[in-house]
DNA sequence: GCATTAACCACAG
DNA sequence: CTGTGGTTAATGC
């Protein structure tokens, strides 16, 4: 059991800097969960007493706005989940749910905490992390509000094939609603939009499954919103 | 004014 | 749950 992180394939690249001793110690401390797609992996406003690390799975974070429900972002493991909510906050301000089979490891706050306060490389590594995540909500909110319908859309297809699944065709993990709440528009918008798309052959869409059929073109629609 | 955009509503499959 | 059509309000030219 102690060696489970030491032997671990999916280590983070902060996880990689780790001492022998301290991953034993990770190991003795943390716990590996599965979840379904539609698990829970944590909810918003429980107190939040672990890192979560996605090793292995797709998770949507996701908050309860003035309105309505918020998809924040679509996280691809290896990654860190709730590290600013468990760091900077009492209670988790958001939640995470599995939009796939997901594998999640739970490490020990205080052992987490350690590792930061004593190994620096560790701790370089995860601002690094934050840091990037930051820039990227930072762009992600920018655009949001000034690109109009179709950019966002399109702008969220792109992310999906460039930064989750890494081809041109994928099987989109959300509803027209989630994908809605993704993109900050309703889900009429995104049926039409799509439509709209898949009519001027820039895409394909059948049911969940997309295949980008003209980048160039989708790329264009992003940028000018 | 007129056109465009997108939300809201309704209804069908 | 999804796609489509009509209506409406806001905004831009």
């Amino acid at each position: 059991m102690r060696d489970i992180c030491y032997y671990c394939k999916k280590k983070s690249s902060a996880t990689g800097k780790l001492k022998q001793k301290e991953l034993e110690k990770l190991g003795n401390n943390c716990n590996q969960v599965s979840f379904q797609k539609n698990d829970k992996i944590m909810t918003q406003d429980m107190m939040s007493k672990s890192i979560l690390f996605i090793k292995e799975g797709l998770v949507k974070l996701h908050a309860r706005g003035p309105e309505k429900e918020q998809i924040l972002d679509i996280i691809k493991g290896p990654s860190y989940i709730g590290i600013p909510t468990s760091v900077g906050a009492k209670t988790n301000q958001y939640s995470a749910t599995a939009i796939s089979e997901t594998t999640v490891c739970f490490i020990i706050f205080d052992v987490f905490k350690e590792f930061v306060i004593e190994n620096g490389e560790f701790a370089y590594e995860i601002i690094s992390e934050l840091s990037k995540n930051q820039l990227r909500s930072y762009r992600k909110c920018t655009n949001q509000v000034q690109k109009h319908s179709a950019g966002k859309i399109a702008e969220a297809i792109l992310y999906f094939s460039e930064n989750i699944f890494n081809k041109e065709k994928f099987i989109l993990p959300l509803s027209r609603n989630e994908f809605g709440d993704l993109t900050c528009c309703t889900r009429e918008t995104v049926s039409r939009i799509l439509s709209d798309l898949s009519n001027n052959k820039i895409i394909k869409v059948n049911k969940n499954n997309i295949t980008i059929l003209d980048k160039k073109k989708l790329e264009v629609i992003s940028r000018m919103g």
